[in-house]
DNA sequence: CGGAATCCCCCGCGATACTG
DNA sequence: CAGTATCGCGGGGGATTCCG
């Protein structure tokens, strides 16, 4: 609620906005199949590179810097040769995983719904008569 | 839980690879915007496009029709003069807006956190010693 | 092994103008 | 009012190369 006003048409959905947050945060193309990756514990670069299908190792530094920056995860260095860096979920980070729970089996139970419903709309206006 | 599976190394993430897909789904700039402006029920074009700071018209009217496509709302044309159209979530929608709940709450209740957590990031590497 | 730097392309998206 | 059509750019992100 916070500060809800009930005066439609000026500056209502203040809450909605945050919806653009949220995105702007883990709404890019990797962040949260990172998150998702590490929710079962630490792992190291290229166990995240070989177990995200199709990221670069360019998009995984990128994603990974962000998350750091945003305290979703840590970045731990062992300076040993060859180099061993590994990642972890922060308490913070273990919270948003769990946030994104529901929407995943949202996804997990509706895809076959959906891609139906796409079917069926793409058949409608491929054959008007 | 769903169909977790217990062993960890080789066939995981499987559902991981769903993180990908419903992001194919809402992951836009712009959808869950529009899925959590139709909450509270029935919205017309316009009031849509002034609700939602920032979208432009060919984006909304982009997005309503990809969200109409995957069953997550419906458009509903009176045809009158002046023009007359209305979108609303289906039952599908309000599942999924329930299903983004969580993460619109995560994002408030940690917002805070991820600005001290990125400016203490951005001090660090920018003020080395 | 785990990056950083560079190049470059594609397309998401905004701006604008026109229609029924 | 509720769109469609067209143009143009900015930047997200892939491929490649080099480094400690």
């Amino acid at each position: 609620m916070s500060a809800a006003d009930s005066t439609p048409g000026s500056g209502e959905q203040q809450d909605g906005c945050r919806t653009r947050e949220v995105l702007d945060i883990v709404g890019d193309k990797w962040s949260l199949l990172v998150v998702r990756h590490l929710s079962q514990g630490p792992r190291r670069f290229t166990e995240l590179k070989r177990a995200i299908d199709g990221i670069s190792q360019r998009m995984l530094t990128v994603t990974l810097r962000g998350l750091e920056r945003d305290g979703i995860l840590t970045r731990t260095v062992r300076n040993v040769m060859p180099p061993h860096v590994s990642y972890e979920l922060t308490p913070m980070g273990r919270t948003l995983r769990e946030a994104t729970a529901p929407l995943l089996e949202w996804s997990i139970e509706h895809l076959a719904h959906i891609d139906a419903a796409r079917a069926s709309y793409d058949a409608r206006d491929r054959a008007p008569h």
